[in-house]
DNA sequence: GCACATTTTGGAGGCGCTTGCTAGAATAAA
DNA sequence: TTTATTCTAGCAAGCGCCTCCAAAATGTGC
């Protein structure tokens, strides 16, 4: 049986209340007491028990993170930054995948139990009013690669200034064909990349036919599949954007085996920087996302979050609700430099 | 304030000590009463208080995940097999990355205080007394990726009959000059893949002179390094066998700028089939690693685990202790095929 | 050395739940 | 019907910690 707190109070002939003091370092204890407890604490390798404690205080130093059923190296990124803010704060992590179907919102159940002090959702279908639900009992929620409105801060890519560059990039190597593949259609992040491409291309008073833009779905054989239709066009794209790698790599997989180059024919360019990009043959020119960082500023915010019920509304208000995390050019050889 | 189990109860006309039965369902109810009881659950939309719950009955119905703090598509995976089973039983996953030095065995402080009810440890470097140590406080741990022996269940991929096919397939190309780049020196999986290969090129009347074996690290540039090293011989190797993927894939980046082709010069194979492997040119042979079923076992195994602190061993010693998870060869195309 | 302000410490109540014990209800056996 | 046996459900004692309140100790100014 482990050491109790009541075993350390004796064994420094103090009381119990004492003892909670000095580890919890709130009101004010002498220091030679302080000093008796500590080595007390240290000769029974004492270690609080989190249930009693978070039973009483009704803290769990705990923060929720729910990430998609997906493997991709992108979410593990998100995951190292949150892990890393909340060991900064004292916290530990309790992590689940969005449900499958099978078990729907039992992240929920789970998180809904007071297991958990704040929440960090990343680019997870859920409906509003399920957060809200959450937000209802105190709990601060921050989203991370996702929108959805209504007080829930969020923090996302710059997608817009990203494409811009990456558009204006294009441009800038003299190409004025440009194509897109999109992501899956209703999802912001595209659109807005879609949306930045279009006005550069407007404000050089150039403009892309909708038979250039093409819906993919972000996974792999979209990728292909958008490319082939591309190709059939009677006038070819003279570079294709992809909304992520992911498609990119497999565009330029379609245009060399129709026995094209790139990017002497066709340049192609992504969106992500994914470890893959540098990898595939032409490297891949694409935009980075700060995930880590975004991983880390969303679980410091949420924690920031973390305080008596009465004012979470308040505190959710005082910073901006919505931070967009600079996105980078990152130049490589499918472009054509 | 969330609903408590006594407003359940008084919702229900029952007292809190029947309510935590159905709850439970341990002892007997009558359908009637426990048919009231679900009732006022669902009405009042009520959740147990996992630290109360924890409190009282000493557990915490949550499985501690130690991972590297690698960011590793490979222990992704891992770590989905690990959550798809701990949640199939119904328990929580509480995850750490291992301890940079700043905060040496945090883990360990967090998973020692009670919080967790099992451990899984991927692949990370701790000696066998602290864990010995957790052990001995009655909490199940098991091994992933790693084996220190001493009672503590391991589940490894089954490097040795990987490495044997791999072997046997490059010979069969007619290839009779191999060569290894090594991982990690002190690495047993490092060490049993190249006993593997000297085993079987021993049955056929063959071996491989230490100027073919050339040490890697697992990461990056090591694997470019260790290959322009071999193209210095002055007798080429056929094949190489790397390590892991990411050497293979570096291996095959240095042979390309030498000028020479792969696998019509030097055949290239690797070892976990990383996602990137099957879009390199040429695409990788390899040795598919079961990483999720890994993850997944050696879960299932350490909630199989979780009893009475008084037979700990007897369970542990139950099953055996080292599982190997069977890796298959993934034929591509730098092997020759 | 005294009265009073201030700091430090002890103690008890309570956080929400599990569970062994027991009384009462229901059923079976006599 | 009475007695013995099984079910069912209430009661209360914790689980280990935090925190408020009051008591004790220490310090201050006169």
């Amino acid at each position: 049986m482990a050491a109790t707190i009541f075993d350390v109070a004796k064994h420094a002939g103090v009381s119990i209340g004492t003892v909670s003091r000095v580890l919890n370092n709130k009101d004010r204890v002498s220091p030679a007491t302080r000093e008796r407890v500590l080595k007390a604490v240290r000769e029974l390798d004492y270690h609080a028990n989190a249930f009693a404690r978070g039973l009483a205080s009704q803290e769990s130093n705990t923060l929720g993170l729910v990430i998609p059923q997906v493997n991709d190296p992108f979410f593990f990124q998100i995951v190292r930054g949150v892990e890393d803010a909340a060991t900064d704060e004292g916290y530990s992590l309790l992590i689940a995948s969005q449900p499958r179907p099978a078990r729907e919102h039992r992240y929920l159940d789970l998180f809904r139990r007071g297991n958990v002090d704040a929440m960090v959702l990343v680019a997870i279908d859920v409906y509003i009013h399920e957060i809200q639900q959450i937000a209802a009992r105190g709990v601060p929620i921050v989203l991370a690669q996702q929108d959805v409105g209504k007080n829930i801060p969020a923090f996302l890519a710059d997608n817009y200034s990203g494409s811009r560059a990456m558009t204006e990039h294009l441009l800038g190597h003299g190409y004025r064909r440009l194509a897109y593949i999109a992501g899956t259609n209703y999802t912001p992040d595209s659109r807005e990349r879609l949306r930045a491409m279009q006005d550069v291309l407007a404000e050089h008073g150039l403009s892309m036919g909708p038979e250039y833009i093409v819906p993919g779905d972000y996974l792999q054989d979209s990728g292909y599949r958008a490319m082939l239709e591309l190709l059939q066009r009677p006038v070819l794209p003279e570079a294709v954007f992809a909304a992520n790698d992911q498609m990119a790599i497999d565009a330029i997989r379609a245009i060399q085996e129709s026995g094209l180059r790139v990017p002497e024919d066709i340049a192609v360019v992504g969106f992500d920087d994914i470890p893959m990009s540098s990898y595939v043959s032409p490297a891949l020119t694409t935009i980075q996302q700060p995930v880590y960082e975004m991983g880390w500023h969303a679980a410091k915010r949420a924690i920031a979050m973390i305080g008596p019920e009465e004012n979470v509304e308040e505190r959710t208000l005082a910073s901006p609700r919505v931070m967009l995390l600079p996105a980078s050019l990152v130049v490589r050889k499918s472009c054509g430099c």
